[in-house]
DNA sequence: TAATAAATTCAAAAAACGTTGAATAGCGCA
DNA sequence: TGCGCTATTCAACGTTTTTTGAATTTATTA
């Protein structure tokens, strides 16, 4: 079942949308403001999130900024026609797609599916090979040269988003989010902890580097692909 | 230089097309038939490809077919209006996006934009390698003749960053914002100290200048080519 | 050449990260 | 339900990195 939630102040819009997405196969969940909207995707995992632009309170784009904190979910903004464009999708704020109001639930649905397809190619649930690192989702265990690494399940929900962005930069707040299933707090030292654990667990690289680098005030990085031997 | 493909059958379209996208900042190829598309893509490199849908001879989704053979360099479908929407974005076609003719170039350069930025934030971690220095940034190290300089993390961002400009001035500004995360303030001597550590961590070029040099007033310069040896 | 502005360097304070061990929460099982 | 186990969180302290402030040097201009 893939769940969507939708951010719109518009009851009227909301409940026309509502039903043709749920016949149309989605699991939908609608808020009518921001804050709540945000409060759901901490709370809750969705496969995509619908937000319109234009609300009283909290507007989408603000919405939108928060939510980047936190959580890589796509997003399909709404926005009145004559809207700036580049201000809702250029703006490195991360929107997937928008779409002028009023919408056809026909065209909403099917870029729904474009997107959510794009998205899936990288986000199943295959087996990574990172190296000498293998991570097998389905089984949740992690092999280097063949012998099992025991990893608990946070270390193991925190290395597979890791590696899943290998190469890149992923913050503690999106960390703390998706792999611990709660926002990141202040002075919230949890997620340092567990990456200390899992660099004990994983030992070094051939190297001689680490596997999860650090980035100071940016986040954490697997280390990929490897410099030196390997 | 972003480059892009357009093909297209519509001369008037393309001619409208064509100037709004140069103005933008794109380098846009335009070729007139799906053929002769697709015999470019093989010849070089296009960041983004704008096909349109309906074409003589070759349609853009045999277009696209094909393309998908050889490459996966993200695609733009122009649809008419009304054409069924979900025949061209779900036929697992591989295309990015869809627009629907007559478009605003206004949108389809804000559409090109959301996807690069999409595309990029898995792409931008090319290696730089300017003379004996190799800067690999999946990996956040840095070696001069095979030796591992270590870098703590501010330095390596201005490093990479200078080097990704390597030949032209970098303001301190955009240095402080770039690899520091925020702003210049007044009085900061912030970047000064990590070009001091940088320095010293790098040595001498063996013409004997440093590897960055500084604009009095201007900001830095990564020193390439280099004047020397080397 | 003196005055001024900018850049370099050093040293110390502040912030972020690494690690450890103890406290708490969650789970299976009798 | 209560016990025992393990995982997670919390708190503390040491280390590293970044920032800040001040002294010194270098470049520019009158």
């Amino acid at each position: 079942m893939i769940r969507l939630l939708l951010i719109d102040d518009d009851i009227t819009l909301t409940a026309l949308l509502a039903e043709y997405l749920q016949k149309d196969g989605f699991h939908l969940t609608v808020v009518n403001d921001g804050i709540t909207g945000l409060r759901y995707c901490q709370q809750q995992q969705f496969e995509l999130v619908i937000l319109d632009v234009m609300m009283p309170q909290l507007d989408g784009i603000s919405v939108l900024k928060q939510l980047r904190h936190f959580s890589n979910v796509p997003v399909i903004m709404l926005t009145a026609r004559g809207e700036d464009l580049d201000k809702v999708i250029g703006l490195e704020l991360g929107a997937d797609d928008y779409i002028a109001k009023p919408c056809l639930p026909r065209e909403l649905s099917a870029r729904i599916k474009a997107i959510l397809r794009r998205v899936q190619q990288n986000n199943n649930q295959t087996e990574l090979k990172l190296g000498a690192l293998h991570i097998k989702p389905v089984s949740r265990n992690v092999s280097l040269h063949q012998h099992m690494i025991e990893l608990t399940g946070a270390e193991f929900n925190i290395l597979y988003l890791l590696a899943q962005y290998a190469g890149s930069i992923v913050s503690k707040a999106e960390l703390s989010q998706q792999a611990l299933g709660k926002p990141l707090g202040s002075y919230d030292r949890n997620i340092d902890v567990h990456i200390s654990h899992i660099r004990q667990k994983l030992g070094k690289l051939p190297a001689g580097q680490q596997w999860i680098t650090s980035v100071r005030g940016k986040g954490y990085q697997f280390t990929y692909p490897f410099g030196g031997g390997e």
